[in-house]
Formats: structure tokens, C-alpha cells, sequence
DNA sequence: GTAAAATAAATTGTATACAATACGAGGTTC
DNA sequence: GAACCTCGTATTGTATACAATTTATTTTAC
């Protein structure tokens, strides 16, 4: 093995003080991110102590970070003995990507079907910003779509985030709201692996987020759960295609 | 404080020869239990440094069941400062039971539907078995139904869990799968705390629980979620009349 | 007697030591 | 040359020590 780098004693100090949340969230969010956005590689075996290293963190913080990876859908158990873990990150296969678009778009539905039904006076607030932000989706595509050498665009990846997650937001109760926010970022991992494939198409979002703010600004809200259900399984049939076209990135 | 029991050595003997997984695993099956059970009252704030002693363990693994718990809804984090956890077990609110009966209602009828669509050898042996549970749960529902002063039984709950077990299991992916095990034990906790209340009108489930069965049967994928979802939900409803009859039990 | 300050106790978060286990490399035997 | 065994190394699981922080309690000042 190369690496070699120890544990660096931040012990007197304290564990720093600039840090916002303690170490296990600190560590979650960045490996979070690590996996997201495919510095980690899929496949790649996960070491407590390697990332400890990285961290400047003791395993005890990254432990707990990568249990919750884990049970979030991000690292897999390879097969070790009955008492030996052996992580590794995910890979992202087809059959994976078509549940979790699935699931996201029966999950999303549900908030929008809830959202439908608030009262109108917040209903009307939530609709404004809704408005406010997929019309900034809209021209923002459009500016993209006369650019094919496109680099990744992440303000449009966050105008569609947000938009999800505000009507999610505004709507959902406590467990609804913590479900989503578990499986929600594992979709993000599939659009920056595909992303140049994949952004030409999100400009058809547009058009579906406006069918799904008609349905929560009449109130309707079956009307309003079928067109985010739609739009999540489009984007899933959209994302199969491109994997099939292209192979399976990020499986080994 | 009174407790003081702390942890004795199991060092040398190396944590035990008959325990099947490791003590996360052991730790966190145990603390479920005793919080599913209602052993560990709704409200009680939980101490690491307590229930290790109790369990024989060291604080390690027993924390780290502590963040599963929590993340799964079973533990909830009262305020301290924000670097200090403060765990407590949930309460048991009426507004929480509506939002898990709504969610595993609409899990369950994503499974039911998938279960619909399985192929037809898969689907028949599946109906077989489903036929069979619902059949046990007749007939032990019916003996029930004379005996006013019930003590908890615990195999009609069983059966119970087997029949909506069966049909997740045969039809989910694995993070279907997943979502469902996180969510379903939660409901368990309303049933052991209204018990009484609620097992005569189990009995009603056995219609509903057939129709679930005809859907699947036939292949009517709307059908069966439509059947299941109906069935969570009155159960839902149900238990929500107990809860404004009785008052809720585990609230503080 | 009450409120504020100081102190003590409790509890968590983190680091690290240690033991058990699994995996791999190299050597040995047939 | 191939299968098997053995030992070394890597990696995890657990226990425990320590520091920081919060909560409870007591003391002190007014």
C-alpha cells in the first residue's frame, strides 16, 4: 500500500473550531459529497482509517458517517465473514437507477399531492416561488441549449433541486420530509455521472414542473401527484436510455 | 443517579461465543425491541453510558445502534447545545401515527402493485401463501373475538406481519425493501400501546386483506395497491379513534 | 428569601489501544 | 505445475481514556 498518511494530532486543539457540526456530520457531508459527485469512484473499496486520514478525524466520527452511508444506499457490504464489513461504493447500475427514479417519483408524488392540499393562502406563496423558480430554470436552459461544449452547469442542477425541495418543504411532515432528503441526493449521483448526456434534456423538465404547478395552484391534487410522478419516471426513462447507450458508467 | 451498574469485562473472553451478528447488530435489535415493546416508555431519555451497561457492551457499538434508532424515527434528539445529542424515545402523538400509517399505507400499496405485475408462476405461489396466512388469521381473529378480556396475542400481530411481509418480500427491490423494514416495526409500537383497543377490530383487516389478495390474483396492479392502501389507512383511521378516545398513552 | 455565581456531576464526542478476523503472498508438498 | 498450507498484513469491531459541554446543585451576595 502507498498511503501511508496517520492520524495528525488535532487532539490539544481541540478538533478546530471553524468546523460547523460536530465531526460525524462534518464527515457524513463530506463523503456524501465525495460519492456524489464521483471523486469516489464507484466500486471503490472504503477504508475507515485511509478516510480518517483524510479527514484529519479519528475512525470513531467516520465509523458512524459510514453507517449512515451505508444504510442510506451510497456503500454496500462486500461479502466478508459474518463480522467483517468490507465497504465499497455503490455502483450505479440500470436496475438500480430505475428504482430509486421510481421510488423518488412515488415519494415526490405524495408531497405534491399533500402540497395540493394546503390551505390557499400558502398554497398561493408556494405557487409564486414555484413560478419564480422554474421560469429561472426555463431561461436558464434555453441559454444552455445554444451551447453544446457545455461544461457541467450546476445552477441549473440546483434550480431543479431546489423547486423539488421547496414544494417538498412546504409540504411534507417530519418522516416524509427525512425520507426524501435520504434518497433525493442519491438521484444527484446519476445526473453528474451522465451529466453532459443528460442536461441537454432537462429543458423537457420545464414543461412538466408547469403541469405540476397548475395541479397544486387549483388545488387538484391527484392532478397534481400524476404530473410529479411523471416527471420523475420521464427522467428515469430519459437516464435508462442514455445508460444504454452509453454502458453502464459507474459499474464494474 | 442511582444506576450505576457499569460494564464488566467481557475483554478477554472476546464479546461472547452464542451471539448471532455482531453488537451493533445486537444492540440495536435489543433497544428496538425494548422501545417497540414499550419497555422503554416513550419520552425516556436514553444514556448511552446506561444501556451499555445494561446490554454488556461498551459504549461503541451501543451508540452506533443509538444512530440507526434515531434515524429511523425511533429516537428523537431533545435539545442540548449543538454539539450534544440528548436522546429520548419518541412519543407517541396522533399526528405521528396519521404521517407512519399514511407512508407505509402508500409503501405497501407500491409493493402490492408491484406484487400485481410479478409473473404469473411467482404470483400464483405467492396468492397460495397469502391465502393461506389470511386463512390462520381468520380463524384465530374469530377465537379472539369471544374473549373480551384478551391478553395481548401475540400471534395474530404475528400472522399479521407475515401476510404484509410476504408481499414486500416478493415483490420489492432492495430499497423498496429497505424502507419498508425501517418503517414497518414503527407501527408496531401503536399496536402494543393500544393493544386491547385495537385487536377486536383486527378482525376487520381479514376482508380487507382479501381483496389485497383478489387484486394480486388477477393481476390488477391498481386493484391491489388500491386494496392496500385502503387497508393501512382504515387501520390508520382506527387507531387514530382509539388514540382520541383514550387519549394518547406515550406523549409527555 | 431570592437570585446570581460558582462548583460539581453527568453525558456526550472524539481519539486511540487492542484483539479478532479475513485476505493475500509465499513457500511447500505431491 | 497445481493444490494446499502457513504466516504476515490489512482492516474491522470493541473497549476505554480523555476533553468539552451541558445540567444540576450548592454556595454566596444582596
Amino acid at each position: 500500500m502507498v498511503r501511508k498518511a496517520m492520524v495528525r494530532s488535532n487532539r490539544t486543539t481541540g478538533t478546530s473550531v471553524s468546523e460547523k457540526g460536530d465531526g460525524l456530520s462534518h464527515a457524513y457531508r463530506r463523503l456524501r459529497e465525495l460519492i456524489v459527485t464521483g471523486r469516489l469512484v464507484p466500486g471503490t473499496r472504503v477504508v475507515e482509517a485511509d478516510l480518517a486520514g483524510r479527514l484529519d478525524l479519528s475512525r470513531t466520527p467516520v465509523r458512524g458517517a459510514l453507517h449512515r452511508l451505508q444504510q442510506e444506499g451510497y456503500l454496500i457490504v462486500g461479502s466478508g465473514g459474518p463480522r467483517q464489513s468490507r465497504l465499497a461504493v455503490a455502483p450505479l447500475t440500470k436496475e438500480d437507477a430505475s428504482e430509486l427514479y421510481w421510488l423518488i417519483a412515488h415519494v415526490e408524488g405524495l408531497a405534491a399531492q399533500l402540497a395540493a392540499g394546503l390551505e390557499p393562502k400558502v398554497r398561493s406563496k408556494l405557487v409564486r416561488e414555484l413560478e419564480q423558480l422554474n421560469n429561472a430554470l426555463a431561461t436558464r436552459t434555453k441559454k444552455t441549449q445554444g451551447n453544446p461544449g457545455h461544461i457541467f452547469d450546476s445552477e441549473i442542477i440546483d434550480l431543479d433541486i431546489k423547486f423539488h425541495g421547496r414544494i417538498v418543504e412546504a409540504s411534507a411532515g417530519p418522516r416524509l420530509w427525512a425520507l426524501h432528503n435520504a434518497i433525493r441526493p442519491q438521484t444527484e449521483r446519476y445526473w453528474r455521472c451522465y451529466a453532459s448526456e443528460i442536461l441537454g434534456e432537462l429543458g423537457l423538465s420545464v414543461a412538466e414542473h408547469d403541469r405540476v404547478i397548475r395541479g397544486i395552484s387549483r388545488g387538484d391534487r391527484q392532478a397534481a401527484e400524476e404530473a410529479m410522478r411523471t416527471n420523475w419516471v420521464n427522467a428515469g426513462a430519459r437516464l435508462c436510455r442514455v445508460i444504454d447507450a452509453h454502458g453502464e458508467r459507474g459499474s464494474w
